[in-house]
DNA sequence: CCCTTATGTTTCCACACGAAACAAATAGAA
DNA sequence: TTCTATTTGTTTCGTGTGGAAACATAAGGG
């Protein structure tokens, strides 16, 4: 024994244990056979059905008969995700309050919206959290079926710490300061996980998106602000204290523009959603209705307007492909129609803005996930978790 | 057996392995006791006999008696990194080539600098590695003493791509497109490693200097141009390519300054080195003689001017804390100076044009290693491949 | 119906690491 | 000096993870 002491390594299950990849590995694909699993992962047949079945017991996926047909050779036997292993994802916006429980293959199994009049504080906001999760548990209850929630993840359109769960800054729901994490933990006795919509919003791309299969990502995301979110080699860049990848943030111009955060020149004091509205005569459209707009009603105020928000989106893209050369861009929100409005001449600005090496092979996509997208990407936070150790979330041995 | 697997996890040894956690410890520690392995690892007494003794057979470490005093208790063993591995620095320049030899436990054991009156191309510049390397592993068996060479680090003042080991440009020795890795590698029969200067710079001060225990790094290195290296939860981001960190080409200004590269409004275009020795006279002067000229012979020109460049400076970093969230940032070559011109006025830019939330922490240091700081990060290029795998570099078994 | 191929299954083995008991080396107290 | 408490090294044995090999099984093709 070792009583004093206190490692800084995690010696046993340092990286992944096999465990953790095959469970993985099944939770990204679904329905996977057994045979498939060895061939990914390297490991013996012998060591595959050992893992497959703890794994079963615990729950998380389920065997089903032999399926793929005309090949030589004996079946492979198939292994499904689990539909019964749950995430809830939470989304506070300024008018609804959106909760949804998506299962561990990815199915979406109960969805519920609130709509508010007036923006409601940040008390109340986990007040009514409270209160829909628990009415889902009831339901869930009542339909007799044999359901496990992991945890709950939470999409905050805001700056997060992710290691202490605190909103530090939420402008559009005028939150600040507030321990999201840590309360609902106490209400609800669950894993809570919190983190940024435009992260979630990468990750899930990642995971099943425009970005599949990536491992170096930038995705940015327009609503009112500009969020970012940035994945390298794999792994989500967050930084000492979790502010990582604040994008609209970024200085491009030494002009007066101001910010939401009252800086000068930034990106988000550039591409404004509210101007590109304005120029054509709308407000508080939804995305769709402003990308018809926007596509199809050109005006020479629009264009002018359009291609002055592409120059420093373009310019913004080629500073962040000099920093990140990253394999993926990801365009959301109306960035995305913005993109689309002339692709070309946003790939001509990138190009003259950025070193040539950075840009081989550098692909640029909008999103292609629609509204699961931060659902998906909030319950990847609660399942990667338990990807992470299996054993632990489920029987307490 | 999987005769047709190729997988795409490691699954045995993924994350590291006991044995590379404790080489790693000796490396960085230099010399350790066996029980200071226990409690910073969590391993037991008898697994770290074993790990210990066999790293003593492949040759990384020797054991030496038990040296603390004035303790209760049976003195513990001491374990020293190994003075006979070798890892060979590389440093091709404009007007002279550097080669070290750095021991596994930091000594420089060996060091040649080659001078040159005028540029000799990189073919050349390979023939002459090559003659030098040669001559050193001579000199070495002349010695007698038993030596055993890793690998060699090559430090290149350019764009590099670290996964095919081509320099891509470097505009400084004009070269490009050069396959250098597989060239030495040819020549040597060794394994070779090829990155960035700045990149290692950082490296270096990350393991033994001025953001020693941090993770989350920015560096950036002023020479002619502007370099950078960035270390996000511990290791480098490198991009698809690698070759992200170019921070140097990051725009900043919509004004018309050109870089060496051609773009506009960069962090390079801006803050110049050149610019600094023509206000004050002086042209092709070392770093120390720059220094002193700039902090002690105070013009209204040259003011104006430092402080024009510690805005660009400055902005450049509040976009770099914004994006990264960094917990250290380091200024190493002209920077240094420039930076300590007036370090308030540089901290008052940053924090204008920075979000709040990302300088909670936020410290900013000059480099602390000298002259040795680049051949140590070369150094860790091979030794950290060597601990990720201790017995495979060393016994074929 | 046999042969080939690919997979599942079972048995046994190698290896990494830990726990526990014991031996050894120190400081301080008697 | 001698004894005790404390810390560490050493040895033995057990456990868990994963693999190799032999065998069983389920397809397709002649």
């Amino acid at each position: 024994m070792n009583p004093k002491a206190t490692p800084m390594f995690e010696t046993r299950a340092s990286g992944q244990s096999s465990l953790s990849i095959v469970l993985g590995l099944i939770h990204e694909h679904r329905a996977i056979t057994r045979s498939e699993i060895c061939s990914l992962t390297g490991l013996s047949r012998s060591t595959v059905a050992k893992l497959v079945t703890t794994l079963v017991d615990l729950g998380f996926a389920s065997d089903t008969g032999a399926e793929q047909i005309d090949r030589v050779g004996r079946p492979s036997m198939g292994v499904d995700a689990s539909k019964e292993m749950l995430a809830i994802s939470v989304h506070p916006e300024v008018d609804y309050l959106e909760v949804k429980a998506v299962a561990f293959n990815g199915t979406i199994v109960h969805s519920e919206k609130r709509l508010y009049d007036e923006p409601i504080g940040a008390y109340q906001a986990v007040e009514d959290m409270v209160q829909v999760i628990d009415d889902l548990i009831a339901e869930l209850e009542a339909s007799g079926t044999s359901y496990r929630i992991l945890g709950i993840g939470v999409i905050v359109p805001g700056q997060i710490n992710s290691s202490t769960g605190i909103v530090r800054q939420a402008p559009h729901l005028q939150w600040s300061e507030f321990p999201i994490r840590d309360l609902l933990t106490e209400r609800l006795s669950m894993p809570v996980f919190v983190a940024n919509d435009a992260s979630l919003g990468c990750k899930a791309e990642m995971a099943y998106g425009a970005a599949k299969g990536a491992t170096d990502v930038v995705y940015m995301h327009g609503t009112s602000g500009i969020g970012g979110g940035v994945f390298m080699n794999g792994t989500e860049l967050k930084g000492f204290r979790g502010y990582a990848a604040e994008l609209g943030h970024m200085r491009i111009s030494s002009g007066k523009e101001l910010d939401y955060s009252g800086i000068q020149g930034t990106l988000e004091a550039l591409v404004r959603r509210d101007d590109l509205e304005a120029v054509l005569g709308l407000k508080n459209v939804s995305d769709e209705d402003l990308e018809i707009a926007l596509l199809n009603n050109r005006t020479p105020e629009s264009t002018a307007l359009a291609r002055r928000q592409l120059e420093a989106l373009g310019i913004a893209t080629a500073n962040l492909a000099n920093i990140f050369n990253p394999e993926v861009f990801v365009l959301a929100g109306f960035l995305r129609f913005l993109y689309r409005f002339d692709q070309n001449y946003f790939h001509r600005v990138i190009k003259k803005h950025a070193i040539p090496a950075v840009l081989e092979g550098l692909q640029v996509f909008v999103n292609e996930l629609g509204t699961n997208s931060l659902a998906i990407g909030a319950s990847e936070l609660v399942f990667q978790e338990a990807i992470a150790d299996p054993a632990k979330h489920v029987k307490r041995k």
